[in-house]
DNA sequence: CGAGATTGTCGAAGCGCTTCGACGACACCC
DNA sequence: GGGTGTCGTCGAAGCGCTTCGACAATCTCG
């Protein structure tokens, strides 16, 4: 491997013009820059990560906290990091995977010991118990999710408040006046993972302002969950005409067991889901659905941590306007029915 | 942030006696190893990672290389991408993340640059172009796949040929001698991603030696790809009694579409199918099926390039033995209808 | 036209660690 | 009792890079 030494000989000049070459920090002239470069290009010279971090204090690498147990959404997951990763490389950084079951503890570790400029964690709880070492590092984070303490940090999500405004609205324009939730399974809401709650909260605070009557029932993933929780929600609401569904492994089932049970959607009953794009279109009715932008947000949280490196003003929270698209799971009741 | 010299002066010892505490190179008295770690814990000291790796050439940290696309098999390439890294940090090393997308340059640019200590690269295709710059690197590579030349290289993957016979020989012993295979997508086949390629020539050889009746194919994504090659069999190999399916995505469709053309699992058609575990048994049959170990592929990996780094000797090749678990999509033909 | 600014380059210091050779202190053995 | 080892520690060199200050050369403008 040829150092920085081996370019500057072959080009005549001194270690200290190549890396000011490879910096741009100091004003080079022409002939020499293409030298140094031609130089570079000849020996195959990659400028040695270990050498530069020690002596730059930049490592380039930015940590990528991920849920990678099984029991959260995976494709969800996967597309944050897809898009984390992306948009990384294109400011000339790389990415470096830890698992959230490493806790603080890896926080600190990758943080202490310099691995990593910044750090980008996902599945943020309530109070998350790593929010107090957050404080602490040297380098900033930036949050995908909301915790309930959160000033002074930076914060990117999509608005899950505002997402069941509105759907809520949605369905309330069309008519509908009985409106289930199927949320999360139990176990996020234990964790009181935020999008859970903030997502509640909006739903609960859109169905008063709107004077609906609605019940919101948590669901335990599998066939049987579905069940159970529809069966809950058909008993404490009935004539229900409406759910917004608000757990991506849940649809699938779901449509089994209403097509099954004679329930047609839209025309017995409309669902507005909430979930990836790609998710609402693969399923046997066409959804009408608010879209989690993991890409946007990921790509958002990414350059967030960009200003917050080189020292820029970044507003500290910053939740995505949600959009909904309209596709075949709605159904306007005629006013005469309402 | 406190470096090795502080430690040293805290702990009354020479920084090299720290740096043997930490590495256990060299043999150290008790008490002095107590004082060292006393003021190790005191200070919060954490080795700086870059200057480690400049002074000993050695990051601890691998590169995992992910198809981080998405049309692909989202959930087992998060399965392995757990694996390696839960892996990885019991080995006290951690994981950079990067995309196939990324192609030979991204290789390049962490192995030239001097980030990783070895490779572990997923999705391998037959006659994959960035063999040889693998090759050409100074560390070492595991593949999770098998490419047509991988003379030199480690290799670590599912049997997918026997998996393959593994699934015929089950349903022949059970009386099935019309197969059919689903695949997948034409675009894996086409990219001659090797699992896809290790398993066909898997199954027709053991087509031919079971003497059976076969046919097989691909199968685009989505329900339509599913009907079209559902159709296509039916019409190839009629009185089919079984289907090996090697695609896990077409899974669900597939049995709705059986369900919804009154065909009976396994009354009227058997199923054998190539997913991980969880997936076999969230179906709405609970199907007989042959494990994709992704946790144990992505274990064996990380193991193999430890023992490359440090220098012990491995088996290039090592294809796990596939297991088939027998559950409920899967019938036996009595003797007088064979 | 000369003081001052700007441009382009160099040399040297130093980032924080590992590792090699050296060395004193002992123990051991014929 | 002097050679031979082993043990435990230290000092110094050096890994490959960035960055600071210095300086010569060139430009700028009142």
């Amino acid at each position: 491997m040829p150092t920085i030494n081996d370019v500057a000989r072959a080009a005549g000049v001194s270690p200290s013009t190549v890396s000011y070459v490879l910096s741009g920090r100091r004003p080079i002239s022409a002939e020499t820059r293409a030298r140094v470069q031609a130089a570079i290009a000849e020996l195959g010279f990659h400028p040695h990560a270990g050498a530069r971090a020690l002596a730059s204090s930049k490592t380039n690498v930015l940590a990528l906290v991920a849920p990678l147990r099984l029991d959260v959404n995976v494709p969800v997951i996967m597309q944050f990091a897809t898009a984390v990763v992306t948009a990384a490389r294109s400011f000339n950084h790389d990415v470096l995977l830890l698992t959230k079951d490493e806790g603080t503890a890896g926080l600190e570790r990758v943080a202490h010991s310099t691995m990593v400029d910044a750090l980008i964690l996902m599945d943020i709880e309530r109070d998350d118990v790593r929010l107090p070492a957050i404080r602490r590092l040297k380098q900033p984070s930036v949050l995908i999710g909301m915790p309930a303490d959160h000033a002074g940090i930076a914060c990117v999500d999509l608005d899950f408040e505002a997402a069941a405004g509105l759907a809520l609205r949605h369905l309330a324009g069309h008519g509908h006046r009985r409106i289930g939730l199927i949320g999360p399974s139990p176990a996020v809401y234990r964790r009181q993972t935020t999008y859970a709650d903030r997502f509640l909260a909006g739903f609960l605070t859109a169905s008063a302002e709107l004077e609906l009557r609605t019940v919101t029932h948590p669901c335990e993933p599998g066939a049987d969950g579905v069940r159970a929780a529809l069966a809950d929600l058909d008993t404490e609401l009935p004539g229900m005409t409406a759910l917004v569904v608000h757990n991506e492994e849940t649809l699938r089932p779901l449509l089994d067991l209403l097509r099954a049970a004679g329930r047609r959607v839209p025309e017995d009953i409309s669902i507005v889901a909430v979930c990836p794009r790609d998710v609402a279109m693969s399923m046997p009715v066409n959804l009408t659905s608010i879209d989690i932008p993991a890409h946007d947000v990921g790509t958002l949280a990414v350059e967030t941590a960009m200003r917050l490196l080189d020292g820029r003003r970044v507003e500290f929270t910053r939740l995505l306007e949600p959009g909904l698209v309209e596709r075949s799971s709605c159904r306007e009741i005629p006013p005469s029915h309402r």
